[in-house]
RNA sequence: GCGAAAGUGGCGGAAUUGGUAGACGCACUGGAUUUAGGUUCCAGCGCCGCAAGGCGUGAGAGUUCGAGUCUCUCCUUUCGCACCA
């Protein structure tokens, strides 16, 4: 046994043995039963970034100890391939993106199997191969011919310089990112999944999920956003003729205060409009720069104008004049939404710069409305009750929307609606490096699916793309083509698919990765579906989620999947920050300084004082604590952290330093104390290997036993919650108790180690494995059996009470474990610190809570 | 703007059910060993105070014998918003 703890070659070793053995290699035969642990597979930027480890170490924990615990596990891992970076790249260095995409796999794989993660590597696949996307084509034709996907307009951000549409991220204050161009909205035509169609069902089925947690369940839901309303019209006429505008509102109990509507810039009411009115025309081509990022459309100011049309208000029949404004959004609804500044506080402020009328038509209390300002209260649609609202006067909610959509109804101008804030999903995309969309243009036949037996459509791995408009739209060579149906001359669909499509079906991919049979292998789906444990990062909590979640219901339609959800369990992980340190440049600009450049410089407490550049001795100025980023400079490379202390050392302290489901603080010296314990640990290893010492008093070795089950007890609880920082923190506490037994011959030392070794096992894999080994406890660590808890070890004769006056702490007593409440009562009162605080007086109540305390009020 | 979370020492965090606030670790201080420095070991360490004691979980109220934990109002920070992944 090695006197000295070098984790670079017991890692190495370690690794070497769990790949001779096929350690993670899944079963597909095993009578054990089946854990399928997936993390979220990395898009391949480049290298490991503190994230990915966070993640992966939290599912490979999970993964070992369910391997402890007697599961077949699946530890699956893989690239989400495509993407814009890989474009980015190529404009950057003239590398073709698939050449810089495999390299990065390349790399980033091995710097994975150097952080020892327990993958089956066999089952290894990449969403930029022909032999994954296929597959995705192929459920595309099935999905169009059946309708679930369709082609309509929708609004993208057009670079007007660059000629290219553009990412929402690639839109910086409302110019493009290369250009520096105004950015425009353009309409084009885009493939959609009907995602609206499974609305019902994506919100109903979250309450099957009762291993997701609540918080995400709860912004799914808010985002699907079913509500219950009244769709309805107003009539016009306009060049001779009768028209209906439709609108849609939560709140027809204030339809009487209805003062004007306000279409979207699109709407072809305001179209028609700007024909005869320039201002307007004007005023709609300002509203149509700018992204259509929603964040950005919600918080700028408000703006609109008259279009000079009058629609009538189909209960009162009063005329209303029709708004263009700014905030209101096409892809919604109607495209159109009626307007009660009474009772709303945007179209309220809208009123009010634009000098429109404000109706009063639901009253809440007795506090007197004023339209001069706005108040919470006018909004209130629990406790509203109409007034000035004609023969609905006197109504609650309930009751006036109900009497509304019946006389809408009967005049035919609208009725009772459902309504999903969800939209259809567009999934077409002006880019190269993605998945092309099989689909052949033909002049004759229309849109044609490609046959079967021509996929996969392949994209040309050898393009190098130039910033301007999409490369596959300019190379004949690939769109060129026959009509499958006809056999004349056709043109492929050059736009590929959104990334997110990859991304929604992997978790399915991974039962039967090599599949040329199918999409998914059914039995193997069956097997190993649905995914027992997801995790990954809380920002998919809403998109991605959503997405795989929607695709699992696609492909159980098609008889490839059984199931309703996709993934039982979800963990969502915290992001990881470190602090942010700069220095100011030239114009005002901050010129960021990597953590790892500089010193901190505390005072006599340990409070930072200050901090210097370690290369010139100068201050640097301290900033915030944000999320690790190339822009803040404030990025560790996780592979210096692994080249330094070693894998063990980079999993513990990640797994230690707070619980999985909030944001980690990188901290270099919680490294070095990580990287302390696994030393101690190694030297007690050898310590207990060389044997000798005095032997340890009996008490002692009780009292030892007592602390190790009693913290193991705690860390069992904490690992069934995922709670790592404790399970890590409790393993210390064991260190601790071990280190103060005097003799190396005690049971209790065997038997602690082997405790803390099995319980370490998962989070620090490779020295819990050697050290198990060498230490002749067995061969292989991963199948010894969890930890369990010794009850006799924890009964106690006498226990400890906490004495409170009044809820205050004021003192302890040591009673017999069985002492009943008189005897407990008396030896409370008899307590010097009572006697004290009651100065004579006789107690109101004594509150005895068992086994805790005894509380006394004065 | 809308939706969802999180605020506890100098720092990361702990505290199943309302029951000893600050476990474990980092930083810091003192000491021992060694000494060029580091490593290692021992002790101390919420704040105010000489002490007795008082005050303390973002702020303010409330419920309770007892609140970090429950209720309400507010403040701050973070995440998501449909073409980043």
């Amino acid at each position: 046994m090695q006197p000295n703890y070098h984790p670079q070659s017991i890692e190495k070793q370690a690794q070497q043995d769990w790949e001779d053995c096929q350690t993670f290699k899944a079963s597909e035969s095993s009578s054990k039963p089946k854990y399928y642990c997936l993390s979220m597979f990395p898009y391949p930027s480049g290298k490991l970034h503190m994230g990915h480890v966070r993640n992966y170490t939290i599912g490979d924990v999970l993964s070992r100890y369910h391997h402890m615990k007697g599961y077949n596990v699946m530890q699956p891992m893989g690239w989400d391939a495509f993407g814009l970076p890989a474009e980015n790249a190529a404009l950057a260095n003239s590398v073709p993106p698939a050449a810089w995409t495999y390299s990065n796999i390349e790399y980033m794989k091995q710097q994975l199997k150097s952080l020892g993660l327990g993958v089956d590597w066999s089952r290894e696949i990449a969403t930029c191969k022909p032999d994954y996307y296929r597959w995705e084509q192929w459920l595309f034709t099935k999905l169009f011919k059946k309708g679930v996907i369709y082609k309509k307009l929708a609004t993208v951000n057009w670079d007007p310089v660059d000629h290219t549409v553009l990412a929402n991220e690639q839109v910086i204050d409302g110019r493009g990112w290369r250009s520096g161009a105004l950015v425009e909205k353009r309409e084009i035509p885009m493939y959609f999944f009907r995602i609206t169609q499974y609305a019902e069902q994506l919100l109903a089925d979250l309450d099957q999920l009762d291993g997701w947690p609540e918080q995400v369940k709860t912004m799914q839901r808010n985002w699907i956003g079913k509500s219950y309303g009244v769709r309805f019209a107003f009539p016009y006429v306009l060049d001779s003729k009768d028209e209906l505008l439709w609108v849609y509102t939560t709140r027809a109990d204030t339809i009487m205060g209805v003062t004007f509507v306000a279409v979207a810039a699109e709407h072809p009411l305001a179209t028609r409009a700007a024909q005869d009115n320039h201002a307007l025309a004007a005023f709609i081509d300002e509203c149509k720069q700018g992204g259509v990022a929603e964040a950005d459309i919600a918080t700028m100011e408000k703006k609109g104008m008259d279009t000079g049309l009058k629609v009538t208000h189909p209960l009162t029949g009063i005329q209303v004049p029709v708004w263009v404004g700014n905030y209101v959004l096409m892809g919604y609804g109607e495209g159109a939404v009626m307007a009660v500044p009474a009772h709303d506080e945007r179209d309220f402020g809208f009123a009010k710069k634009y000098d429109l009328p404000i109706m009063q038509s639901v009253q809440v209390g007795d506090e007197a409305f004023s339209d001069d300002a706005w108040a919470e209260w006018y909004a209130d649609k629990e406790k509203g009750v109409c007034v000035n609202s004609g023969k609905y006067d006197g109504m609650n909610y309930d009751q006036a929307v109900d009497a509304i959509a019946a006389d809408l109804a009967a005049k035919v101008l609208g009725d009772k609606q459902v309504q999903f804030r969800l939209r259809d999903w567009g999934i077409s995309r002006q880019r190269y490096w993605g998945c092309p969309i099989p689909i052949i243009h033909c002049q004759n036949c229309g849109d044609v699916p490609v046959p079967d037996e021509q996929l996969p459509v392949k994209l040309p791995e050898d393009v190098v793309p130039d910033g301007a408009g999409s490369p596959l739209g300019k190379m004949p060579e690939f769109y060129e083509t026959a009509c499958p149906t006809c056999g004349g001359k056709a043109r492929r669909e050059t736009d590929t698919m959104d990334t997110f499509v990859e991304s929604s079906w992997y978790y399915a991919r991974y039962a039967s990765p090599q599949s040329e049979a199918g999409m998914v292998d059914k039995q193997a789906a069956q097997k190993w579906l649905p995914v027992d444990q997801y995790i990954g990062g809380i920002e998919h909590a809403i998109l991605h989620l959503l997405y795989a979640r929607f695709f699992h219901k696609l492909m159980r339609d098609e008889g490839l999947v059984q199931g309703d959800e996709p993934f039982k369990n979800l963990l969502t992980q915290g992001m990881v920050v470190a602090p942010t340190f700069y220095r100011d440049g030239a114009g005002g600009k901050k010129l960021w300084i990597n953590p790892a450049d500089v010193d901190v410089e505390t005072d006599a407490k340990g409070r930072p004082v200050g901090a210097k550049l370690k290369t010139d001795g100068q201050p640097v100025v301290i900033g915030g604590t944000e999320k690790m980023s190339k822009s803040k400079n404030n990025g560790v490379d996780p592979q210096a952290i692994i080249d330094a202390y070693g894998a063990d050392t980079a999993r513990l302290f990640t797994m230690f330093a707070s619980p999985p489901d909030q944001q980690l603080e990188w901290n270099d010296s919680g490294v070095e104390g990580a990287s302390r314990f696994l030393r101690r640990l190694w030297n007690f290893g050898v310590r207990l290997n060389e044997g000798g010492g005095p032997v340890t008093e009996t008490h002692l070795q009780q009292a030892t036993r007592f602390e190790i089950h009693s913290v193991l007890k705690q860390a069992n609880y904490d690992m069934s919650k995922h709670q790592f920082n404790t399970v890590a923190s409790a393993g210390m506490k064991i260190l601790n108790a071990l280190e103060r037994l005097s003799g190396m011959n005690d049971p209790v030392a065997k038997e602690g180690l082997s405790i803390l070794l099995r319980l370490l096992a998962p989070i620090t894999p490779h020295i819990s494995q050697t050290l198990w080994k060498e230490l002749g406890y067995g061969d292989d660590i991963l199948s010894a059996s969890w930890p369990e808890v010794d009850e006799a070890a924890l009964v106690q004769d006498e226990i400890e009470l906490v004495i409170q006056v009044n809820g205050k702490l004021r003192g302890n007593i040591r009673v017999a474990k069985d002492a009943d409440k008189a005897t407990i009562e008396q030896l409370a009162l008899a307590h010097e610190a009572v006697q004290k605080q009651l100065a004579g007086a006789a107690p109101k109540k004594i509150v005895v809570v068992p086994g805790r305390l005894v509380n006394v009020v004065a």
